[in-house]
DNA sequence: GCGCTGTCAAGAGCAGTGCTCTCGTTTTTG
DNA sequence: CAAAAACGAGAGCACTGCTCTTGACAGCGC
């Protein structure tokens, strides 16, 4: 392993990617992705642009790092909230997911649009961020799982054919085995709908509507932890 | 009003804005509303950088212009494929409906982009564009409005209390008086759904997934034609 | 302690951007 | 016909991401 006890010019570089980071996160939560600035960041912490390039190799690479960050820093929001959560209450962990979901995003709006919104770079998610992206979807699978064998749905889910039964069963097997397969495709489902209502707030697509999002967002959440199924 | 006989400034000025329209995109097609740049526009166009800042005051006027037309080529799209459908038969006007938002953006992955994903300008829609920005949710309610009385709900839908209830009677009474409040917050969540879902799709964020999202798309969309009651 | 080697910050510079201002020219208008 | 408005082009400002070179310093074996 790497020894604990780092040469001064290895802690140094670590402190220094720490802190162009920390920098950046607030110029990105001040203005928004779009107007983060490499030279800006360098201004701010009193060094010439230049020198960034020496541990950014470029400002997607920055954004990149900004975003796994905030991929954990929704992650750790989300299982925290869930864990609060009585234990055998899935329905309560339901509320608690999209709800913590919906607060990051409203306390955070830049960082969850580079999350969710347009995709800023040439469209490739770097291998990096998959795992950090998959958290929160994890928990949400987590809280199905733990209701299993007690899903109640009003409505049967409709039967899964062809191609969409191949994977569905691919993925069920692999992550949530004691979850059929229709309730997990509602999962994702929910999910879905769970970030595009978050966006719409957020994007303001519902400014002429329900604008005031609070009372809809709660009564959303409740119908779809009936869509799948939760007690 | 106006006449139809112009002077030759006015055409001429009227045939460029739309020439301007035209190759910006292009642009936009090609690399994204990212890398949309003026100058390269009016490069191509063979005029000064300078003489774009006639028709368009900023990069934003010109970004907006663009949304416009693309709130409009999408509405265009999805109103004809909705008339396209029986007219007694809203379930498959709803699929026309769902399927039409994917496959125009598919298509046009950068205009889709720019309308629902993060808004690029300082976060204010303009006023011109929410009447386009309508068209489609204004679409999707018309297709339940045309089932109203043969809905047939397998889950009843949750009472709406407080302020959700007030927000909504004023909205159905507004734009759907013969539907009831709850079937037109489950047209909303389903419209929320339906863009989350291409978004997801677009955006990469069903890489893990469901990859070729054909099959999940189409069992969603009847998944929430079920869901808001649809014959 | 000494020198080599790799790492580092800094500066200059390139190509590009949005945008403003001025300056002649052209077209419309009174 | 003359005044006024609109127009295209050019120069220029302040900024961006990024590259290359230069000189200084730290870490290592000897």
């Amino acid at each position: 392993m790497a020894p604990v006890i780092r040469t001064a010019r290895e802690r140094a570089r670590e402190e220094l990617t720490l802190e162009i980071k920390r920098e950046a996160r607030r110029q990105l939560a001040d203005e928004g992705a779009q107007r983060l600035s490499l030279r800006a960041v360098a201004r701010a912490l009193g060094m010439a642009s230049s020198a960034l390039y020496r541990y950014f190799p470029s400002r997607d690479d920055l954004l990149t790092a900004l975003i796994i960050d905030a991929y954990n820093a929704l992650g750790d929001r989300v299982e925290e909230a869930v864990a609060k959560s009585p234990a055998d209450d899935p329905r309560a962990q339901w509320r608690a997911l999209c709800h913590g979901v919906r607060d990051w995003a409203r306390e955070n709006p830049h960082e969850y649009a580079l999350l969710f919104g347009t995709p800023v770079p040439g469209y490739a998610a770097p291998q990096d961020t998959i795992a950090p992206a998959a958290r929160v979807p994890l928990a949400l699978v987590a809280v199905i799982r733990g209701a299993a064998g007690r899903l109640d749905l009003r409505a049967p889910v409709r039967p899964l054919r062809g191609a969409l039964a191949e994977q569905t069963s691919a993925l069920v097997a692999a992550m949530a085995p004691e979850v059929s397969a229709g309730v997990f495709t509602r999962g994702v489902v929910a999910w879905s709908q769970l970030v595009g209502m978050v966006s719409f707030e957020l994007f303001g697509h519902l400014v002429g509507s329900f604008d005031p999002a609070d009372a809809f967002f709660a009564h959303t959440v409740e119908e779809m932890a009936d869509f799948v199924g939760l007690p």
